[in-house]
DNA sequence: TCTGGGGTCCTAGGACCC
DNA sequence: TCTGGGGTCCTAGGACCC
């Protein structure tokens, strides 16, 4: 029964699974008798009046709202739509609900964003009694629904690009599976930018050449192409157009980087202002840094200036760090730069951490015992501290007086900062 | 109409090493 | 003494995706 070297390969059974306006169906089984009514539903941030559309019903769609458009524009289109928000908590938990789903019904799982996910059943065909991948995913998407009430579509094919590709045709609430071998005839019906990596600029440049539709794309001498993009980007193309691509799913894709940003509603000028709002944004990356046992050893600070311009500062540890303190101090300093560059106002200021390695793996390096840029065992035990207070007592509670102990703090806090950094008084 | 927030990946130049 | 080529790491910027 165990297929020996010489059987052909089967052709590989990818299935990418596509939450519908999963940010509209959050929203309504959160407010089924506000949201859960409003056919015209607009899922997106107006908190700052500078909010955009995050996803907008079927319903609305119709009248021209589109995802990432401002709200105002959205609300011009579709006067009589409800706009609403939604916790990227419930977001979140929802998210985990349909992969533990999704991991119950087949052997891989990758999480590609909050709302998609890429299935692997290679290998399954006899697990599955012969059932077709159209039956498969038939059934999966019912699964799915029943178990947390959210409607997905599923597109598979023999690859990734392929199974992403035809989540479109499947849309809304539907399956469509490309044959194997079928993969170049699906592909040349869609146009250019529809082909993912494919955004509005490439389109542009594209069609100032003549290039629309992939059949326009397949129709021009590849030794033209390579002379316009490259070697590799031609190649590249090339492979799209013809629905070439990668079938890897891997379960186990490890975080590359962790960031927060925040728009203003009105812009900042002030420097002292910027470094408040950025000492916020740390201390919150840095304590989901820890809440996953990561470290990082790269740090980035971002700016988006009063005229959109963005400008980014960053900073390489010699070791991986994981303290509030450290990272302030050194994201103090690059928003320093940052400022003495341009001293212009901001609009939105943001934090990234990257180059993340596992918290226990031991320290490539260790050659730094006195540098100031490596924190100590206190410091790390300060911060996990920190965390504990703040699980118990909430967010605000050690915020953040305990931190920055140079900053003005009022007798409770100054009493949660004494306990804070004794450590041992609140450890468990 | 006035432009979010969370990510990934790529490129290109400079430093540094071999 | 002068010169070079490859590899890796870091930084800044940008395209793109959902």
């Amino acid at each position: 029964m165990t297929s020996s070297l010489s059987d052909p390969p089967l052709p590989r059974r990818i299935l990418l699974v596509d939450c519908d306006m999963f940010f509209v169906q959050v929203a309504r089984l959160e407010d089924p008798e506000g949201a859960g009514r409003a056919e015209l539903l607009i899922v997106g941030g107006s908190a700052t009046g500078r909010g955009v559309v995050t996803s907008a019903s079927y319903a609305c769609r119709a009248y021209g709202v589109r995802s990432a458009m401002p709200t105002a524009r959205a609300l011009e289109l579709c006067p009589d739509a409800m706009v609403v928000g939604v916790s990227r908590t419930a977001v979140s938990a929802k998210s985990k609900e349909v992969r533990a789903a999704l991991e119950e019904l087949s052997p891989v799982v990758q999480a590609a964003s909050v709302d998609e996910f890429y299935l692997d059943l290679t290998g399954t065909e006899r697990l599955f009694r012969g059932e077709s991948l159209e039956e498969t995913a038939t059934r999966m998407r019912e699964e799915v629904l029943r178990r947390t009430d959210i409607s997905v579509s599923i597109g598979g094919g023999i690859n990734r690009l392929v199974a992403k590709l035809a989540t479109r045709p499947a849309k809304p609430g539907g399956v469509f599976i490309v044959p194997p071998g079928g993969e170049a005839d699906f592909v040349a019906q869609l146009d250019l930018r529809q082909l993912p990596g494919i955004g509005p600029r490439f389109a542009a440049q594209l069609k100032e050449r003549g290039l629309v539709s992939v059949r326009d794309g397949l129709a021009v001498e590849e030794s033209w192409l390579e002379g316009w993009l490259g070697r590799d980007r031609a190649r590249w193309l090339r492979d799209r157009m013809r629905g070439i691509g990668s079938s890897e799913v891997d379960a186990h894709d490890p975080r590359k980087s962790i960031s927060s940003e925040r728009t203003f509603s009105h812009d900042i000028d002030d420097t002292a202002e910027l470094e408040r709002r950025l000492h916020r944004l740390t201390v919150s990356v840095a304590g989901q840094l820890r809440g996953q046992e990561l470290r990082a050893r790269t740090l980035t600070v971002k700016l988006k200036d009063r005229d959109f311009t963005v400008r980014q500062r960053s900073f390489t540890f010699p070791e991986a760090i994981e303290s509030d303190t450290h990272l302030y101090a050194r994201a103090r300093e690059l928003l320093g730069d940052l400022r003495r560059a341009r001293r212009i106002g901001a609009r939105l200021i943001g934090v990234g951490l990257s180059n993340l390695v596992e918290r226990d793996r031991p320290s490539q390096m260790g050659l730094f015992p006195d540098a100031e840029d490596v924190e100590s065992d206190r410091d790390r035990a300060l911060n996990r501290t920190v965390d504990q207070l703040r699980d118990r007592f909430g967010k605000e509670a050690v915020l953040p007086g305990a931190i920055v102990p140079e900053r003005e703090v009022d007798g409770s806090r100054g009493r949660l900062e004494e306990r804070a950094m004794d450590g041992r008084e609140v450890d468990e």
